[in-house]
DNA sequence: ATATTATTCAAGTAATCGCTTGAGGGATTG
DNA sequence: CAATCCCTCAAGCGATTACTTGAATAATAT
């Protein structure tokens, strides 16, 4: 009788231990932008390959994530949109109930910019009020993005700022709300004399609110 | 820099080692009807005190739950209305993702019983069309309850099946979608053949959706 | 003060985790 | 076919985790 409450709650708690490691969170962030294969991702994540594998299969062992061969690739990504749901109310419940975190995610981020929410640029995008920039790589920008937003990586960014039209403020967005490349596109946008602002979340839970989304270049 | 973004994963990860156990699950799906005494919690789970009490000490350091002393008692309870969230969503995805999980969670609840969800249970309440039974042990009743609920705590519940009224459906409900309480009584209530219904949730859910709560009896 | 109750701490042990290294397996290329 | 590329697996290691036992601490009761 017991037995069975606890084998339910070893299998609760198996998805937990998915998520309780700072490498596969990173992992899980990554993958919440599009799916990849190993090896990239062991780049990103600057860890080997066999060791990013490993990652792979305990969170594919967890439920979170899922993978399909192409030739002799094999790409990985989130089981879910629910996945991308967990991942960002664990962050938003670590970020308000640990110091820690808080102290870890300032220096990360660095001092505050300028920041608006997903409603107010949707209303803003609509009146045409605004220049949206995707400050990812390119092929994360291709996997899908904000309708109407250009793609600037953020290592290209001040070589083309001329691209971005004159007159209107700026929004920078990227991965999510603990992602630091919008907070430095908005940065060197400002650097540049122009009124920047940084889009509060990234691209996930844009998508997973309802607002629309674009693929391809 | 990059171990910055290191220091900012692994605290995020942290709190998720918090929930990597099910003991831990367990016990903050206790701490979500209201704040208990290390040895009630040690009693209701089933482990020794001193182990008890580390779990306490883990999930306290993940910011999970705190603690206030009142006398040479100390009372523990959740840190945050969010952590029931975070909790609510990990074992929706883990139930969504694992069939090992659906399949202990069947075994754990037994065949499924009529359902009603919060809306639903909210509209009859209000045209009083329904009783509604709180299963849970009274304490629990008297810690939150859904305004206009019976407490029958499930163990008195055959012997006490003559105060509920005559001639309206009954809906039980008890700590939450995989708590067994409710669905056992749901199938007392049938037995004596009055036509029972589960609310999918518990008092948790139905307290953050901003439904309302009563305390004491 | 002493005894009692409730909780935490410290030490020890078996099991698990995170990583490395090197071998193995699947699929494409030459 | 061999050679190559991509990924997974297996073994081994040091560190961490979950639990037990027994001692230490804190507040109350006698």
């Amino acid at each position: 009788m017991s037995a069975v409450k606890v084998r339910l709650s070893d299998g609760f708690a198996r998805v937990a231990q998915g998520l309780a490691n700072g490498r596969r969170i990173e992992l899980l962030d990554l993958l919440a932008q599009g799916e990849r294969p190993v090896d990239e991702i062991a780049r990103a994540l600057e860890i080997t390959i066999a060791n990013c594998s490993q990652h792979l299969q305990v969170l594919r062992r967890a439920g979170l994530v899922a993978s399909r061969r192409d030739g002799n690739r094999v790409w990985y990504g989130l089981a879910s949109e629910t996945v991308v749901q967990l991942l960002t109310m664990l962050r938003d419940v670590a970020f308000d109930r640990s110091a820690d975190v808080r102290a870890a995610a300032e220096a990360y981020l660095g001092g505050p910019v300028e920041e608006i929410d997903r409603d107010e640029l949707a209303a803003r995008l609509e009146r045409g009020e605004v220049v949206l920039v995707d400050v990812r790589p390119h092929r994360e920008f291709v996997a899908g993005h904000i309708t109407g937003a250009l793609s600037i990586p953020l290592d290209e960014l001040e070589a083309r700022l001329i691209e971005l039209p004159a007159g209107l403020d700026v929004v920078a967005y990227c991965r999510g709300r603990f992602c630091a490349f919008a907070e430095q596109g908005v940065r060197i946008i400002e650097a540049a004399g122009r009124r920047a602002f940084r889009l509060v979340e990234g691209l996930p839970e844009w998508r997973q609110a309802g607002h629309p989304v674009s693929s391809a270049s």
